[in-house]
DNA sequence: GATTACTTTTTTGTATACAATAGAGCGAGC
DNA sequence: GCTCGCTCTATTGTATACAAAAAAGTAATC
């Protein structure tokens, strides 16, 4: 697995208080941030997370940063390669497949089940929530659009009232925020938030199967326009591609 | 949340060697050993878990048996107060309600999954298991019974080959362990390996309706022989309790 | 005798110090 | 010229030291 030898950039601290930002933060502090950068890859994949740079950037020791490294490990937002450090992760081919799958399997099941118990309160603020997915849409904003189109799932599923579903199903959005930076080739962030407020249409009228089948056909087709084909065994790709090279 | 006051033994240690244990184990043994206790409570729910006694029980410092400890929080398997310490998890009603809800979602996907790739030796490490299931259950061995009654349905999940959806009901088997211990009434592990059985017939055959069915059946089963009622409001109890009590 | 305030002790939370491992740089040898 | 091996450096892994908070114990007051 080749690493991009990239670097977070540790501004030269000039040494002004104790810390470099203004409180300790807390590690929960430190994961959200880190996490979002990644989602919204502001630290692409592969990126060296050291610990010592992060404590400098959070204001804290290399204890808190270790340890924020290490969550966001168990959420496989980070690669951790034993004395060698922590990288943001490069989600596999197969581990795609089996994040999507897995959202198949469980988001059907999630919406069923708000379809049942969603509140008028809970619909507007699914729609509140399109809103913003269209203003960042129409604004150019890819980064906004794809972290509340992710997003827009993690919500119902938190609104669906099963904390268990809500907790694996934010998790693997996450993972797929990654995954969707690795492999999308066509980002089409206007149809798929086109087919939220349909969803929420469909919720709204209590039609249950409609509902789960948008749901799955809308994960299908996110999950095609991804190009999960094998990376044609990079070794190969690297021989020929010294030898074309030359004097480059 | 009324903890439990029981603290784990700490063996008032002669000091041996450096280490109370062989070798310093590795954080992954340390959350493996603790996990299967509580699995199999040797450690009751409640059980408070400090970190200088873990740490001279496992032969390493407070730093690895610390980090131990929060990975099983992540695993809700132990809650952590702050400035209070850990103890070991005890799901609320609401909380087995969820996580069994999940699993009525997860396993009839990871089955009818599984059905599809299923191998004659992955059938035959089933049919193995299943023995030792039958064996434990002859021998009376309760804690070895529930132990692999759960595992078997992590078995399948692994087998089906999709790690994602493995991982997240190996996570929620560990919890189920901890709530069939707090609200189980009827253990009835010989009807519970009997339905093993029927379902390897079922994927043996390919039967994917049937092996679906009754692994649907399976847990609502197991999930009805629980006592899932609100533990009635604990204050009520508790004066009512005292002033029954007296001379106690 | 019970309750409250204070002190002491224990335990967690965090930072730092030390040990160990991997990688880079550099030189010698074929 | 390339490779092999050495040293040196940088970073991680672990232990310990220190700070802060909670609990326990103690004394004084009503």
């Amino acid at each position: 697995m080749s690493q991009v030898s990239r670097q977070v950039a540790r501004r030269s601290a000039p040494p002004r208080r104790r810390t470099a930002r203004r409180r300790a933060a807390t590690t929960e502090a430190i994961v959200e941030r880190i996490a979002t950068a990644i989602a919204e890859h502001r630290l692409p994949p592969g990126t060296k997370l050291g610990e010592e740079a992060l404590g400098e950037i959070f204001g804290v020791s290399r204890t808190k940063a270790r340890q924020a490294l290490h969550r966001l490990a168990t959420d496989k937002l980070v690669t951790l390669l034993p004395h060698r450090g922590a990288f943001v992760a490069q989600p596999t081919v197969l581990e795609a497949r089996e994040v999507f799958e897995a959202r198949r399997v469980l988001e059907p099941a999630v919406v069923a089940r708000f379809v049942d118990v969603a509140t008028p309160d809970q619909i507007e603020t699914l729609l509140e929530h399109h809103a913003r997915e269209q203003a960042a849409i129409a604004t150019n904003d890819a980064r906004a659009a794809q972290r509340l189109l992710g997003w827009f799932h993690v919500l119902i599923a938190e609104m669906a009232g099963n904390r268990v579903l809500a907790d694996v199903l934010r998790e693997l959005v996450m993972r797929s925020s990654l995954i969707t930076l690795l492999y999308q080739t066509t980002a089409d962030s206007r149809r798929s938030s086109e087919e939220h407020r349909e969803l929420i249409a469909h919720i709204e009228k209590r039609e249950v199967e409609q509902a789960v089948e948008l749901a799955t056909r809308h994960l299908e087709r996110v999950e095609a326009g991804l190009a999960l084909r094998e990376p044609s065994s990079e070794v190969v790709d690297l021989k020929s591609a010294l030898a074309a090279a030359g004097a480059g």
